[in-house]
DNA sequence: AGCTATATAAGACATTTGTCCTATCGCTAA
DNA sequence: TTAGCGATAGGACAAATGTCTTATATAGCT
């Protein structure tokens, strides 16, 4: 036997699947050639395709939480700790060249069909905004966190979806630096940006 | 008969069905309907899906020129022709919250399917990029210009891809004012961005 | 009117899909 | 050893899909 029991098998074969391929272009086919069961016995371990989608959504939400808890451990100052999230794109740049962000993709995807998971889905990104507007607040912006968490988490999403368009690793990187450029502006002239935040 | 030919009326009624619906879940019934022919007689019309994807791509290649020609005819600033290319997001507002860009899903969901397509539909992306890379030359820069328009872009798509997230008009409305104020700075003081083009 | 080319309908076809059922395997506890 | 139960295989099933074939209708021309 494995360590992961065959359920965990399945749910982390879909994760895997689901971001690669999309979920309505992911068959219990190939899934059960991924984790090598017969393809009549998914409804063992769960009842629908649906029911592995919401798995799917809960092992991502446990591990954004557990990557924001990371790097609230090793960054104290809140500075540092947004330029982790920028970073990710980097980490991740050869899966976002060719799949784009799984956030961004599942949630579009589950938009265009209208499926009823797309709710849960964009809890995904949601945990994120909070998580950046929580940064942003420690560094003193109340009133305009929420704006700047969202400015954040939009140029990130739009940076890797053209860097997945055109498939170019500069675009990303060139985009990751203004990123931090701007942070880096923003956190040097913090009074300019009480009133009316220069986000430009 | 109505004055577009059937053909005309498949590949604009596909057009709009993989936008809302995504290219593979957009089945020919769903078209057949839309249209009302029967479904089995695709084949005198298109030899397969694959072509009709194509004719779909080519009528947007085709509107997205119409549409830069007109903004070049209507503005003869460089400037306010990119502004025009901002406020593209909120004229079509309705539409991206609800199925987010148009261009940028199509793309995310070829490369997902690994489709031949893919290439022939990041040509859309491209044609905007090269257009907006042609007014910042217009504007003298021209060392950064692709810098530039890939730098607008990709804020474009980012906001596009949030507001359909979230589903919250405010958002793109918000980022519509940034790509203006970060234009307005950025002409304001052109001579600032000669060397390393502060885009922050 | 009759002929021809274009256009459309209707349905067959194999394949794939998600779903569900039943039989069997392998382990554990009595 | 045997009974019981969780786990798995294998296949049945209807529905839907893209594709292809054949027959019919329609319009224009002679």
């Amino acid at each position: 036997m494995s360590e992961l029991s065959k359920k965990q098998q399945i749910v982390s074969a879909s994760d895997l699947l689901f971001y690669n391929q999309g979920y309505a272009a992911t068959s219990f086919a190939d899934i059960a050639e991924a984790v090598q069961i017969s393809r009549g016995n998914f409804y063992y371990h769960f009842k629908s395709k649906d029911s592995i989608l919401d798995a799917v959504i809960s092992l991502r939400l446990a591990n954004s939480h557990k990557l924001l808890r990371d790097w609230e451990s090793h960054s104290p100052a809140a500075t540092e700790r947004i330029g982790c999230f920028i970073n990710r794109l980097l980490v991740k740049q050869t899966d976002i060249i060719r799949y784009g962000c799984p956030v961004a993709t599942l949630n579009t995807e589950l938009a265009k069909l209208n499926h009823p998971a797309k709710t849960t889905a964009s809890m995904l990104s949601t945990v994120f905004r909070t998580w950046l507007r929580r940064q942003f607040c420690l560094l003193g912006e109340k009133s305009s966190a929420d704006l700047l968490a969202m400015h954040l988490l939009s140029r990130s999403q739009g940076a890797a979806t053209i860097a997945n368009t055109f498939g170019e690793q500069k675009l990303l990187q060139q985009e990751v630096q203004l990123m931090h450029d701007w942070l880096y502006t923003y956190i040097k002239f913090p009074a300019e940006n009480t009133a009316t935040p220069s986000l430009a």
